[in-house]
DNA sequence: CATGAATGAGTTTTCATTCAT
DNA sequence: GATGAATGAAAACTCATTCAT
């Protein structure tokens, strides 16, 4: 699968040294992120990021070496974002139930992916990277630990299954725009099958 | 005289009339509908969809005209296919209980998408037209109809919101791809889950 | 020629047969001619004249072998309809004053434009071919000798010129689609302006 | 935050915002309006324009998102500069007679085809868009102005059919290329015939 | 003669990326 | 750092023409 075409070209996001040149970097990122869940990684133009933040596509290439470190530098760092809130909530959450622990869980991904539109849709993309493959799986591992950490008794192999499943469930009221009601009721039945879930299996 | 006009230039999605082209086109779909499973839609090109057919370029033009109506053509063919399933699902499965009806659907989405691997990346794709919308409300009632007419009892706005969640569950293993114990203990813990919020809730 | 072949395959008469294949070079013919007049003769697609003439593209080519045998065909029947006209004219006109034989030529001119409107569209084409400028110096001399003929004292070189412009004077009118006053009005103008000038030449 | 949305796709046709890019656009426009007149607009190819101006074909589309949008640009500032010198002329010609005005207009027209060779060729163009349209119009009010303010006395239907047909009869002798006498005696005879037209009209 | 599926070179158009200023 | 013009390989799409049936 190695088919990693950029090894010739060291791939380098160029850290900013300066206040400006970060808000730079924050306001392209931002913009990326817009487009990217709007119209998809594909569909979306160099050209169009860098114009959507006003900036020129030189001064975009300049932080960004190609289009696929645009998408890594801002998956890294939503990656990152989401990664801390799940460090947080493993240490509020021990001693508590699975049940708890998914309540909480439905909580605080429902709020990322609400607000970070982009992050499932460049995760989840065809031809994975191996970059995009790890974060995933760090993220698996993170909520399975965050389980056997509460409770120590559950099945770490269910944890696994469960890390991989919570996820992917809070993606699908995301397709559910323009229907607010049907949207808001599938939010519920979620969680209540997956807490059900969780009890029934503890 | 020449009289009909001939419609200004809407002369070219021919339909075959002779045997050879239905199975020309049905080789066609057949590796664009393979080429998009695998490499996703943006990345397949139309190139590649053609010479995996063993056909010219304009072969595949003379059939399809954008990239666009090709995805179409396959994904309403898919649809159709399901959607008879689904029918056929219907009839067996009157009387049963909704746990059971989940059982049987679980079975049913579950090969269809192991042979259909184009038609949920398909189905779910960013900037969806009209027709895509169109072809996943009517996936979504009929298995809303499914559950209504077994059981009329159950809550309608639940048959409704499961009706959202249950091909949504299916894809949930497909991106596991390299993983098959994990698959599989997805498969079975999704399974469980929704049957057992099923009987919960009747 | 009555063929008495009777043999197991029935051999259809072969006079009906060319009849028929008569009929059939008339349809492509004109359904060439109406979209060459109607779209031009580049924007035409060959698959497009042969659906216009309820023909396949196979037959199309069974009697002409491109594209631009089909225009010559075309032209060169037409070429040869206004030829024949314009020496009937000539009889007529022997001994009339030019003004006279201006007025005639408009009206045969005028008429056989109305009835054949890709004959201008495909005579004066970019990248005009020999076989193009053979037709429009043919359609020149003959005008030309109209005139010398019916008034041996009209000023040859002014007889030539007369009849490279008239058939371009008559086309003007023909870009007035949808004008129907202004283009009588322009019409007779120029009947008026071709008139009065040849009488004051005379 | 990237507020302007960006308005979707239409950020192609780029206007060149320093002197070099202004230069580079005149220079790609000569190009093209140059095989225009040559070839055709059909046989024109968007490659050879780019190659006839020693450019990159991406850098045509930098500026002009489609062939067409390339001929309009090119006819439009045509007609701008056709309109100004119509304009001088009109200021020049008040109090003159109509025949004077003939020759005069004549005068401007054929110097105005003759170094844009392009202009004709591409206003009288089969299936004419709206704009086309507008720019023949354009012409035509501005040409029977012309007239109209130079003799109030002359008949205004008339003054418009004049205008109408002048512009045409100056493409009259473009089409005698190779026959340089002709050609000239054709320019005369034309001009004779409009004068003395306008003479016995007024 | 008739047919229409098939071809593929050629054309238009896109867009990630580079580079001179 | 910043800019935006410039690039050109690659993709979408067209259509005159051929050929097997």
């Amino acid at each position: 699968m190695a088919s990693e075409k950029a090894s010739a070209k060291a791939l380098k996001p160029r850290r900013p040294q300066q206040e400006r040149g970060r808000l730079r970097v924050a306001a392209l990122m931002a913009s990326a992120a817009e487009l990217f869940a709007e119209k998809g990684f594909e569909a979306t133009t160099m050209t169009e990021v860098a114009a959507n933040a006003c900036a020129a596509i030189g001064t975009l290439y300049l932080f960004f070496p190609t289009k696929e470190a645009l998408a890594e530098a801002i998956l890294r760092e939503q990656a990152e974002e989401i990664s801390s809130q799940l460090d947080c909530l493993s240490e509020r959450m021990v001693g508590h139930a699975p049940a708890a622990i998914a309540d909480a869980l439905f909580a605080l991904l429902g709020d990322f992916l609400k607000t970070h539109p982009a992050y499932s849709a460049m995760l989840d993309l065809p031809g994975d990277a191996s970059w995009r493959r790890a974060i995933r799986i760090r993220r698996r591992n993170q909520i399975s630990a965050l389980f056997a950490r509460a409770e120590p008794a559950l099945n770490p192999e269910q944890a696994e299954r469960i890390a991989v499943i919570v996820p992917q469930l809070m993606r699908i009221p995301l397709a559910l725009t323009g229907e607010k009601r049907l949207r808001d009721g599938v939010v519920d039945e979620l969680r209540q099958m997956l807490k059900a879930h969780l009890e029934a299996g503890s």
